[in-house]
DNA sequence: ATCACTAATTACCAAACGGTAACTAACTAC
DNA sequence: GTAGTTAGTTACCGTTTGGTAATTAGTGAT
């Protein structure tokens, strides 16, 4: 069928999408939108290897070349897709603006700033769910990704070290905080993990019970 | 240059193995095991759909359909190769074969048991990255080990409830550590992706960061 | 020696893959 | 109106995908 008779093409075999709309035309960015929200779905479900740009026109209901002229390449897409997902997670500059207790310049708590992170994080299940699979995924060296998620841990420590966090004093300053910053990252992506597979947990009453035992009683007690 | 001259054939494109041996005949236990051993480090790599069955082939020396032979279709390969690993990965009856402190019947410690997983996870860096690789996929319902992935968690706290653990009475009984038992397990999970990713951690001394967090004096001192 | 058995092969297949090239048509500015 | 820009399309291309069918050759039993 795909060598004979190259004219025709009618019903469209595997088509998800049979009848296509005249030909409507978006603004760029409305339809970059589209195609972000798209990938995120469909690559937090199957990874980056198991969606074909096919699948993600199909989704976005426009021609395959379509998504290609707005994210070049499927790589393309990848960067587009982790710049969007890395810019859209919870950063301590969201949480000063969140007005939350322990988000005020001159009292600001990390625990408490971990607490955001894991309810904001609770409110947005695909994007974790693609986070997790790109962070699996990207172990191998040929990912498009692979730098990407090699630099994140330093890079979130970076970030993390500089706001003014008011810690107690026997930890001695923000330097000896990486332990525990790193077990946290260790901790929040275990119960991701277990949060992502169904029958699911509840994501924040998890961190809850993890709390304590990364922030110990007494020390903690004045700065979560 | 592929659809023309279907003859000769010589220097071979892309193939990772140029030359191919006569024609060696193996046992099927021998060939699976080969199978299974390159499947687990490609699959490990690059994840279910980022590998082929024509790429393990190359990795065995043998033709596609010699693999076929043997796993049936790519999924029958996924179903073995987790049989595989599950039945590899050290269960409570081989750390009761191990010797080791607390690993007797009559005085069986659970932080034992972990401390011994943990020590046997860091000598099968493959392993874990594979079954870290497949956790997430599998979060898809049409991932061939969706259901296996599913069952596990129960499956392993009821292998687990099997065993006679020696526990600190304040504890109430074996079924009031289910709680301790989920965040091991979600401990593990978290650790091994910080392990695998590098610069890599040592596994074994996060661990024994983690443990007392878990299994917290003075309640457990006598009892890991 | 020759037989049955079967591991492994070559030869295909339709479909799907990522990507290029050329064309169409919807919008804006004049 | 008319021209320029560009979002979106159809038409391909070469390659790879998982899988079937038929064939070849290594092995142990007789």
């Amino acid at each position: 069928m795909t060598s004979t008779s190259p004219e025709q093409a009618p019903p469209a075999v595997g088509q998800t999408e049979p009848s296509r709309a005249k030909r409507l035309r978006k603004t760029p960015e409305e339809r970059r939108g589209e195609i972000i929200e798209a990938a995120v779905r469909l690559i937090g479900e199957r990874g980056y290897n198991g969606v074909s740009v096919q699948d993600v026109a199909d989704a976005v209901g426009i021609s395959k070349q379509g998504v290609l002229r707005h994210v070049g390449s499927k790589d393309g897409m990848m960067s587009m897709l982790y710049r969007e997902v890395y810019n859209a997670s919870a950063t301590p500059d969201d949480f000063l603006r969140s007005g939350l207790p322990g988000s005020t310049p001159d009292d600001l708590r990390y625990p408490a700033y971990l607490r955001f992170l894991v309810r904001h994080n609770a409110t947005r299940r695909m994007m974790v769910q693609l986070f997790t699979m790109l962070e699996a995924e990207s172990f191998n060296p040929g990912h498009p990704l692979y730098d990407e998620f090699r630099n994140r841990r330093d890079g979130i420590w970076l970030t993390h070290s500089q706001y003014p966090w008011r810690i107690p004093p026997q930890i001695g300053g923000w330097k000896h905080m990486r332990p525990t910053v790193r077990k946290a990252m260790e901790v929040m992506d275990g119960i991701q993990i277990r949060w992502l597979r169904d029958p699911p947990i509840d994501l924040v009453e998890e961190w809850a019970e993890f709390e304590p035992l990364l922030f110990p009683s007494p020390i903690w007690d004045d700065y979560r």
